[in-house]
DNA sequence: CGCGTTTGACCTGCGC
DNA sequence: GCGCAGGTCAAACGCG
């Protein structure tokens, strides 16, 4: 599988950037996915499928990287009945990912509305707080810096989302972009 | 006017 | 039971 770059759909992004599993390595799953990736290929199909069409151009840009369930922390509604309420994921899904960005606003192809924000014990920047912002939808996701590296900046996702990227229809990366005309 | 952000208050779980 | 810390709510506000 070939990773390129044709255009960026946000000018916030660094642009000119590939994505692939080497990528991978920037993104350091964090600690309680209990996952480490050695940066090969293999590694990297081992824990994430990927989008047929998938190309990234933004180490923030997770959107067409889907893991996969044995290999990330999966809840399943049995399990969460089990677990203590800070640890319940009620979409199914957990994923955490810490990548080198100057930016805390990422766009990973999703709409999110900011609802909550907190300054965190273990580090000296705040935590935000965000829903997606689409209707039914009940993901949540947690920005924050990192305490030790403020360069990089710790992105959690939960829950699986019920629809598409409603950014997925403008990425036409074999084609000439599609004009928003 | 509608939508998203800001911000302090509120709620809940957990350790002591 | 109390206090702390993390997570969420919702009114006020800003912007297009």
């Amino acid at each position: 599988m070939e990773y390129s770059c044709t255009h960026n759909p946000n000018p916030n992004l660094n642009s000119g950037r590939t994505a692939g599993f080497f990528d991978l390595l920037e993104y350091e799953l964090l600690d309680d996915l209990a996952l480490e990736l050695d940066g090969s290929e293999a590694e990297f199909q081992q824990h994430f499928t990927v989008s047929a069409d998938y190309v990234a151009d933004s180490p923030s840009d997770f959107s067409g990287l889907i893991p996969r369930e044995d290999h990330m922390q999966v809840h399943t509604r049995n399990e969460n009945a089990g677990l203590k309420r800070k640890d319940r994921v009620e979409g199914g899904l957990k994923v955490a990912f810490r990548t080198k960005s100057d930016l805390e606003i990422m766009d990973d192809g999703f709409k999110w509305r900011k609802y909550g924000k907190k300054m965190v014990k273990n580090s000296p920047n705040p935590r935000n707080y965000y829903k997606c912002s689409s209707g039914g939808c009940k993901v949540k996701k947690r920005v924050e810096r990192d305490g030790e590296d403020s360069s990089y900046v710790i992105t959690t996702y939960d829950g699986k989302h019920n629809h598409e990227s409603p950014s997925a229809v403008y990425y036409d990366w074999t084609s000439s972009a599609h004009s928003s005309g």
